[in-house]
DNA sequence: CGTGAAAGATGCGGCAC
DNA sequence: GTGCCGCATCTTTCACG
């Protein structure tokens, strides 16, 4: 686990707020000159912590503007089920994130589709050829804060 | 909602792969001049389909390794209630999102924290001083996926 | 939509401390 | 580890076809 300094977490900080703030902007923020700041930018690049930086979509104004958790529970635990199933899931275009999951359900499937109809054709599209015990989709009726990682936890 | 073409689509699902694309370079995979390509950039960001770009960072190279869905009902349904809960959880820095949701709970949070130990005290913080009816934590066991949205959906 | 051009901003790296 | 400085490259904005 690589080593940070107050700087690197403010480094994070601001970047993962803005990832195109340029190496001049940063470093003043910083209160580093440009170059230093380009020198620990690239080795937090190395040691894995930077992973890239992403442009962020407004889907409502795309017209997915329905969000969904989906709860999956199955019967099956073979290893060859689980490779067809996550295959499966992996292929429908709708699905943001997919985590197997403790507790009562086995998976955890985050998808944005097109309002209900679009989540109806998804959630047909998931069940279909695969035995699964039970299946809950609980809509997100309001997005009430999404943000990148608060470091001041650590 | 704005209109986009099949090179705004190819547009957006380049930039949210990797938001440090050069622009020369984004002109060429998607088979326009560097100058139309930015001019639909600069449109796109007036439209708010672009919403910016953030750098994406590895939690667990952080010790931030366990990500945790956490569902919670409560009996309260006040608007004063919920404005102080709401203010409450968004004071939590190990929360990522936070959202309303259909079903039988009442909110999803998503939650980053260094192992059991510290979302044992951050499910102490989280509760303490509100009466939920029931609150549940799944751990993330594995993340199988985790993308940009596919704009081939559309 | 493409081309060409020009000004200013930016990244990257060498160098000295 | 830090800051200073310069060059090559890039972004941004024109005018014109």
């Amino acid at each position: 686990m690589p080593i940070l300094d107050r700087i690197d977490i403010a480094l994070l900080e601001e970047l993962s707020r803005d990832g195109a703030l340029s190496q001049r902007e940063l470093a003043s923020r910083v209160g580093l000159s440009q170059n230093s700041c380009w020198r620990r930018l690239t080795r937090l690049q190395q040691d894995g912590v930077l992973k890239g930086t992403r442009a962020e979509i407004d889907l409502a104004a795309l017209g997915l503007d329905l969000t969904v958790f989906v709860m999956i529970r199955t019967r099956h635990h073979s290893d060859e089920w689980s490779r067809k199933f996550r295959t499966h899931v992996e292929a429908l275009p709708q699905v943001l994130d997919f985590y197997r999951i403790g507790g009562d359900w086995d998976y955890l499937v985050k998808a944005a589709t097109q309002g209900v109809a679009g989540y109806d054709s998804f959630y047909q599209s998931l069940i279909r050829g695969f035995d699964l015990e039970r299946v809950t989709g609980y809509f997100a009726m309001e997005t009430i804060l999404r943000r990148p990682p608060q470091l001041s936890a650590l």
